[in-house]
DNA sequence: CTTCGTTCCTGGAAGC
DNA sequence: TGCTTCCAGGAACGAA
């Protein structure tokens, strides 16, 4: 699932391939994936738009074209934006064609089709999931003394607090078991009931969790594949996330697993209190 | 206001 | 073996 790691590595193995080319050519195959405009504006709008800047905000990919317009994409959970040559068999579940100036085309597929794009021109539409993103992880404005007082009155559990994309923007199911794990806070807790020193724990390790993330190129656990089609190889490291019944890597007893805010969730009993 | 459950969709795994 | 059922999960939406 692209959570902010992956994104992020699809930002970067994109960008080489796509930063400056003319899209000379879009079709649009499941018209429904596209919110605003419709389909065929969509399509009208972007034909011989130049891309001149590959961005990302939170789990959104932000794609600036020469007239202003910003073409942005929510992979959701099985969608990928796959670059390359023209010469090269379609890749499975091709939903967009986007043809470029030289050659190349970049695919959006997507399996579940739950992918959202949107073209965005002068503020014509509102994506209120994008609009109200919290900060970036590892960036100035994410610290425990902004996250403290956001916490400190709520009884939601933990784990649902920081999936909450307006609290933190980019965090995933993967990696909030994870932030969870390494920080040794069981995701059940209320948010409330964090200590201070807690909040800072929990701050240093969604930074670390993230960083790590973005190093190891993304986590592959299923179907997220890079900008060039490649798999990452954070699944490697992973402390808690798909190792229920495994033993935990700090006790070594059976990790546990439940539902939290109807999310699968693996943690240790006794390593997070 | 906050919080929680449901819904969208498909493929793969588990169960009978 | 082959069918059915369940589960995976991001975020919008409606309900409590």
């Amino acid at each position: 699932m692209p959570e902010m790691p992956e994104v992020e590595q699809v930002r970067k193995t994109l960008a080489p391939h796509i930063t400056g080319k003319k899209i000379t050519a879009v079709e649009v195959r499941l018209p429904r994936l596209i919110k605003f405009p419709s389909a065929e504006e969509f399509a009208g709008r972007l034909t011989g738009r130049t891309i001149t800047e590959v961005g990302r905000r939170g789990k959104y990919l932000v794609l600036h074209t020469d007239s202003g317009s910003r073409l942005i994409v929510h992979l959701r959970m099985t969608g990928a934006l796959i670059a390359q040559s023209s010469d090269k068999p379609e890749p499975p579940y091709a939903k967009i064609k986007f043809t470029l100036s030289d050659g190349v085309i970049m695919w959006f597929t997507d399996i579940r089709t739950f992918g959202t794009l949107y073209l965005v021109t002068d503020g014509d539409y509102y994506i209120e999931g994008y609009e109200t993103l919290g900060p970036e992880p590892l960036s100035g404005d994410f610290t425990p003394a902004y996250l403290q007082p956001l916490a400190a009155g709520s009884r939601r559990a933990i784990k649902s607090f920081i999936l909450d994309q307006t609290v933190i923007a980019g965090l995933g199911n993967i990696y909030a078991d994870e932030c969870l794990a390494l920080a040794g806070i069981n995701p059940m807790r209320a948010a409330g009931s964090l200590s201070a020193e807690e909040i800072d724990a929990l701050c240093r390790a969604v930074n670390t969790v993230i960083a790590q993330g973005i190093k190891n190129r993304g986590t592959t656990f299923r179907d997220y594949k890079d900008g060039e089609g490649k798999s990452g190889e954070n699944q490697k490291y992973l402390l808690v996330y798909g190792r229920g019944g495994k033993p935990c890597k700090s006790c070594g007893r059976p990790l546990a697993t439940a539902k939290v805010g109807g999310r699968g969730t693996t943690y240790c009993e006794f390593c997070q209190k």
